[in-house]
DNA sequence: CACTTCATTGAACACGTGTTTAGTATTTTG
DNA sequence: CAAAATACTAAACACGTGTTCAATGAAGTG
């Protein structure tokens, strides 16, 4: 259908878009020139300019195609296996997930979103709210359905849970180094569900009156 | 103000660390410009250079300053308070709400603290890494103690709480139009934490089988 | 073929950047 | 008070940056 994953795509643009998105997130827009991007590309830095009219147009266009990556990804959660999952009360799916089974492990793509939402730029902010948007109605369908509890402020639990998941993404490193396992690898991430999901089923503190932690 | 918040530093040191503080924060370290700094601070851009070297210097001084700020108010929650909190079981301890009690509203310290654990920035790393071993002990005790129920792998479990109380600070703003309030205000932090509460201590999901809880 | 359009490049330009330098006030100190 | 050290500044410098320009080759088009 969409074309957003090719990475079939030889062209010279499309080459230049994805060495400035692996540049971008590695290291932020501002500490990578243009020289740079055109030396990862292995074309000249005129043919940036030329493509992309100036180094903010590349910006943009870098942008556009993740968010439209990204909302594939996320519109799988929301979309295509909501059914299912009401159907077989499996309450596992989360952005995190969706990433490691779709992106190969050395995507730039994790590294960008961070980019995006750490930067307050318009279109973190409209990707954020179309995920804001989708988790609110999923989670709204699950508690009619039963599945999940209901609450009195349903925009703070699905803005809660949305970040929470989201968190793994922006918390990578420091929650690999934390408990010795890559969260968006296969195995990281299964360590990682299990204790979550025990959180959000059951709860981690015992009596009620107690507040979270730290 | 608190002694390590201490503003009365009126020396041109503080006063372009703090404006430097101020922009790095907002905008980050690379597109902030000395000249940009020394205006701020209404010195001269030469004086910057002199007091700290150079612009890296500044960018680690700043790090310092911050980490130690931060480190103030963390340890508030982990070591001081943790004995009453398990004594009277009272206090609802996370970083948001040290934020919120201590800084005053316009404080740059959130948005830095974003800018240092999402640039991979080893400050930032060593910050979280003192963090998370501090919530660990937390929660360590707390199991002891009855208040937490027990969970097979606390590393996850502790890295998980801290990565969800460390979000609100992270996407504050895209939190902020999500629920239409700032959760790093008292009003809106008490939106946040009732409904945080209500999962940590019951659940949100029905576990298979089970019904939700009411 | 002639002609246009597009992809691509090397070289240069204009500008903003961090930094240096030399010098002046201001404070400290013996 | 004299001298040394420090706080501070204006101006300039060296360099890397994004960008432009003229030119060359390639590819389609009538």
């Amino acid at each position: 259908m969409s074309s957003v994953t090719d990475k079939r795509d030889f062209t010279a643009r499309a080459t230049i878009r994805n060495a400035a998105l692996g540049l971008f997130a590695e290291r932020g827009h501002d500490a990578v020139t243009v020289r740079e991007i055109a030396a990862a590309a292995g074309v000249s830095p005129a043919l940036v300019l030329h493509h992309f009219g100036s180094k903010d147009g590349l910006r943009v266009a870098v942008d556009a195609h993740a968010a439209d990556t990204l909302d594939a990804i996320f519109a799988q959660l929301g979309g295509q296996e909501l059914t299912e999952m009401l159907a077989s009360g499996e309450t596992s799916t989360s952005v995190a997930q969706a990433f490691v089974q779709i992106f190969p492990p050395g995507s730039a793509l994790p590294a960008y979103l961070r980019r995006l939402l750490l930067t307050n730029d318009p279109v973190g902010a409209a990707l954020f709210g179309r995920w804001y948007a989708t988790t609110r109605g999923v989670l709204d369908a699950m508690v009619d359905s039963g599945v999940a509890a209901p609450t009195e402020d349903p925009a703070v639990r699905a803005a809660f849970m949305l970040v929470s998941d989201l968190a793994v993404i922006l918390l990578r490193e420091q929650i690999s180094t934390a408990i010795g396992d890559d969260p968006l690898t296969p195995t990281g991430l299964a360590r990682w569900t299990k204790d979550v999901t025990a959180v959000y089923t059951g709860g981690a503190f015992a009596a009620p009156g107690k507040e979270p932690p730290s």
